[in-house]
DNA sequence: TGTACATCAGTGAACGCGCGTTCACTGATGTAC
DNA sequence: TGTACATCAGTGAACGCGCGTTCACTGATGTAC
């Protein structure tokens, strides 16, 4: 609820920074994501300062400025790239699997672990306003493709009967909300979580029951 | 994702307000509580400040502080009251029925309304950082009675092969995605809600099906 | 091989802003005598 | 009935803070001649 909980100036001073070599100023850019990935951990993405980001990586502010045109421009960079991890992350999980009912359970369980390891990260990504994507085409949105990976993975197990798109956002919601519900209120007495998004497979496509 | 996009100063000078006749000070508390409840529907809460809540309710900083401690007081004294609103909107609502699967189905979809028509209300109450109830007990968290409402409900639908906190989780967090993603990711192509919320209830307790 | 110069990867100081919070105060209103 | 006084509901100025962003700069490094 309070952003001023924690400063986030009381970071160390860092250890000394050496300046990145000519033509490698690139490298900048990546630390920055990285340092404020890291500080994402911690607060909200609404604490996340570009002076504070500057801190983290060692650097002073207005050197990020030939890098991110201001604070907005870093923080969208930020979340492509954590939506790009997380997108990697699950369609590697799903992929070891064969049987389109494991994939969707990997996947699933992947999603879910990511957004419970890195809550900062999950919030970022999934409860933030998102009002400058307003004129974005669908297919551009970030997540797009996320969504899309599962998509793919339920109609492989969806019968015929089901509308996969409703099929899909229902799915989607009920991780959604498991994840979202037991980030903002951990004090609630929450059942395990593997137990839980096996019923909700279960009961949301029960046409094939979860066995190996 | 930014939250500095408009300046929550920008509010006009607010029409001269009347000082409270003497002994209903309090009333400014309720004006208080009354102006950030404004403001949320337009802001995230970590950019209510105390000063533009009092700017809002036509009166200067400090006049606050006889009826807060400060801010953080202030946006929990907000955050409790919109949990009460809720809590009584979705027991009235389902007060209208009789038939359990209906009482259900009215509160679900009285929690949905409201966050549908309130995002910034609904962000604060389920989408803020609630590191600060961490001592508190269970049963005095902002939202016990809220969920308690929604457990019983269940209670009276499920079949006694249910595990009811489990089924009242997964519900829960059905709703909870239905309307978070919604308001998060507003650009996605999202069914309409009341097909959604039927489909969940149907799957999520099949023994009785949906129907007047 | 030596040197002038362009470029690169940054720095440090400064700006104006809104913030939370404190302090001493003010002016209207009710009450005691 | 008249007046001194306490109380109430606020105000206005001030503090130090971190913020985003700009500006002129610096010092190391590679390159052209």
């Amino acid at each position: 609820v309070d952003v001023k909980e924690e400063i986030m100036a009381d970071a160390p001073p860092r250890e000394a920074r050496t300046r990145n070599p000519r033509g490698y100023g690139d490298r900048l850019r990546d630390d920055a994501i990285a340092a404020a990935e890291d500080l994402l951990s911690e607060h909200p993405v609404e604490a996340l300062s570009l002076r504070a980001v500057a801190r983290a990586a060692g650097v002073s502010a207005p050197a990020l400025y030939p890098h991110f045109a201001g604070r907005r421009a870093l923080v969208w960079a930020v979340l492509e790239h954590r939506f790009d991890v997380l997108t990697a992350q699950t369609a590697q999980a799903a992929a070891q699997f064969t049987q389109p009912r494991e994939r969707l359970r990997a996947w699933c369980l992947t999603y879910c672990h990511f957004g419970l390891a890195h809550p900062g990260h999950y919030r970022l990504l999934f409860e933030s306003w998102s009002a400058e994507c307003v004129d974005v085409p669908l297919t551009d949105l970030p997540g797009y493709e996320l969504r899309s990976g599962l998509l793919a993975l339920i109609a492989a197990c969806a019968s015929c009967a089901d509308d996969v798109e409703e099929l899909g956002t229902l799915i989607w919601a009920g991780l959604h909300g498991l994840v979202s519900l037991r980030i903002n209120k951990p004090s609630f007495p929450w059942p395990p979580l593997e137990t839980l998004l096996d019923a909700l497979l279960t009961r949301m496509t029960p046409a094939s029951p979860l066995t190996t």
